[in-house]
DNA sequence: CGGTATCCCTAGCGATACTG
DNA sequence: CAGTATCGCTAGGGATACCG
């Protein structure tokens, strides 16, 4: 059956399309359980330079993945959440933590 | 419980690292049901060039995901499938692929 | 057929400094 | 605090030609 394979292909590219980029997915995974605000993220995945946690996050929000928040007080303060339609994502994420926990095992074992 | 986010974190990064790669997944992902040789990798995915498809290749085959099996045929055959370890993979490119199906189809409806 | 080797380029990323 | 703006680099990837 190559037309399923097809586009299974073109399933699978979409979402790359999506997470693809170095730390979306990272981003996502800290978003997972809780409201963070953008100080948050950058203590969470210090490697991240500031550019690009907030060129992602952008990136996020337009594809409508994330929310972002404002909330007027002094300080500035906003909190970044998935989105309902975000949430979906949620298992993908969770194949993906759980599949790198076996592997882990299965490498310290060796 | 801020610890075992980091742990999940850990998780997620290790997959990212087996996984990441432009092209990786999409191999995977035609390589999922049958073996594929070279040449049918090359025509299923046209984009690529084949440095990058021998390179992902090659780096799946050093992380025990893929097998590369030369038959001393003339002409030179050789085909890539999944090994044992590697398919236990195959969850994580299905929901990656079901996310995508879905994207697609409410994309499609706006 | 199934690769290598080489050269080259640019998008993506990093570092730094600055702003509302 | 939560960003922008700029500049510069480099590693990852593309094109092409060649090899066993």
């Amino acid at each position: 059956m190559p037309e399923q394979q097809t586009e299974g292909t073109l399933f699978v590219q979409t979402t790359l399309k999506i997470l693809g980029g170095k730390w979306k997915i990272l981003i996502l995974w800290h978003l997972k359980d809780e409201v963070k605000r953008y100080s948050q993220l950058k203590k969470l995945i210090p490697e991240i330079t500031e550019k690009m946690l907030i060129q992602q996050l952008r990136e996020l929000e337009n594809d409508g993945i994330i929310n972002r928040k404002v909330y007027s007080d002094v300080p500035l303060k906003v909190g970044y959440s998935f989105t309902e339609y975000g949430k979906t994502l949620i298992p993908v994420l969770k194949a993906l933590c759980d599949w790198g926990q076996e592997h882990l095992k299965i490498m310290n074992r060796e």
